[in-house]
This record gives C-alpha cells, structure tokens and sequence, in this order.
DNA sequence: TCAATAATCAACGTATATGTTGATTATCAA
DNA sequence: TTGATAATCAACATATACGTTGATTATTGA
C-alpha cells in the first residue's frame, strides 16, 4: 500500500489522473460548464483568453482522466461529463475526510479530558474522575 | 467564474495546490500514514524507495498545499495532518459531484420516460423489439 | 570536542505541462 | 468546386516536476 507500484495499479493511476485534471482552475471551469450541457470544443473554448489548441489539450488531460467523453460527428466534436472518476475521487476524499476528522475529534476530546482532570483536580483532591489514558508520546 | 484570474482568487489557488498535491501516489500515501499519527521525515521517507530529499520535497508540496504541518525541534522535523484544506476539496467535490448526478438521474429519469413511452406504443401495436433511441440531436 | 544524525539546500538531468503559432485534416455549405 | 469552419497535429519556448548525488547546516550525545 505505501510501495510506489508504478503502472501496476490502475485505480491509483486513475486517482493520479482525476486529480492531477481538477489541479488546474481552467479544466475546472470546463467541468463546471459541461454539468449544464454537453459542448463543442470551440463553445468551450470561447470565455477564455487561450487560445482554441489549448484549450484543446486540457479537454485531452480531461478525457484521459475519464472525466470527459468526445463523440465527434462530422467536423464538430461534442464534450459531456462522465460522473464516475469524479466520484471515484469524492469516495477517496471523503474516506479521508470523514477518518481524519474523526481521529481529529479524538484528539480533541482527550485533550479536553485531560484540562478537565487538571482543572478538577485543583478543585478537589480526592474526587478524582476516571484517569484517562495519555496519548502516546512523540 | 470562468475568467482565468491567476493569483487574484487565493481559493481557487488553493483548491489547484491541494488537487495537485492529491495526485501523486506517494504523497497520498504521506498523507495515509499522517492520519495514524505525528511522524518525522525519516520516518516518512522509510517505506519507499526514493531519496531522503526526495520525500523531503514532496512532503514540501503538501506543506504548501496547507495539507501538513511541520513543526521542528532540534535537528527533527515532526510532521503532522491539517484537516482544513482536504475538506475543502471534500466540499468541492461533493458539490460538483452531486450536482452532476443529479443532473444524470434527471436525465436518466427523462430517456427511461421516453423509452416506456415508446415502447408501451410499440407493445400496443406489433410487439417489436424496442429500438434504441438516440440522445437528442443538438 | 567531535563524530553521527536529521533535514535541507544546491546543482544537475530528464520528463512533462502549458502556452504559442502555423500547418493539416475533415466537413459543411454557398 | 471552393471557401469557410471545427478541430487536431506539429514544432517550439518556457516553466515546473521529480528523481539523483553531494554539500551544508544544525543538533545530539559519547
């Protein structure tokens, strides 16, 4: 899980390429725009100040994430959205999200335990609550 | 929104460093063991195969990203988790992510009505074998 | 004091990203 | 047919990523 397997996983590979496409705020407004309708290239490319090539070659780096299809009829090549690697990513995130702040709360609930002991002890002496384990030191 | 503004929007900046940070496997396995527990740079760099000052400098792109806190004692660096900036991409992704689906389901839901329209009328009369529809034409 | 340790810095090579402009391909339409 | 249009390809420049090795800094502990 920690070795770098290179080509070996395809789903880490797709995680590399998903979010390596949503780094840059360019790909990111042409996701936007393709959650409403489907669009050509050209129709994509028009509210940004670079040019139609490289507008282009950020549709690729989508379509190679699996974020994008192109269905070319003719001359005209149409880009809609296709959900899954995007939720592919929100699973990852989430998973880590939703773990990291759980052990997050922990740690925060233990050291509110821990002031609460000190400042109880001050008060009374006998009445101790129930000693709580100390997180491991560094 | 769409309007590439470069440094002017701290957010979208952030949201390009994090997503970039995401897309490498090493430093998402980084980021793995960082949510177990505080660990040094050594530390980290034990379990893969490349250099020291290599993981030493991924481990700079997801400082910068605000993914993870260095705090250093002495001659040891000890590296820890900010769950801030993963739930930033958390909230993005979710978003777009639902957002998306539901304007798949919506579509899904619209070509399942025109399929059972169809094929009711098809059933009334020879019985055909249900023939696909296409995606509206632009 | 002095050698070992932890981490970073610096320089280098190679690969990839990202923009440009110009050429090319394929299709549409007058 | 022929010119315009949609999109990609190709070549180029520049910047960044990412690995290496060697040097440097700062700290620790015998």
């Amino acid at each position: 899980m920690l070795q770098v397997v290179g080509g070996a996983d395809p789903a880490a590979d797709l995680l590399d390429r998903v979010f390596f496409a949503l780094s840059d705020p360019v790909r990111r407004a042409i996701l936007d725009r393709l959650g409403e309708e489907a669009l050509l290239v050209s129709e994509l490319a028009a509210p940004f100040d670079i040019s139609l090539q490289a507008v282009s070659r950020h549709i690729q780096v989508l379509v190679r994430a699996g974020l994008v299809r192109q269905e070319r009829t003719g001359r005209i090549s149409r880009c809609s959205l296709v959900v899954g690697p995007i939720q592919a990513a929100a699973v990852w995130i989430n998973h880590y999200s939703k773990y990291w702040q759980a052990q997050f709360d922990t740690l925060a609930a233990a050291l509110e335990e821990i002031e609460e002991r000190r400042s109880g002890a001050a008060r009374l002496t006998t009445l101790r609550k129930r000693p709580r384990r100390r997180l491991p030191d560094p």
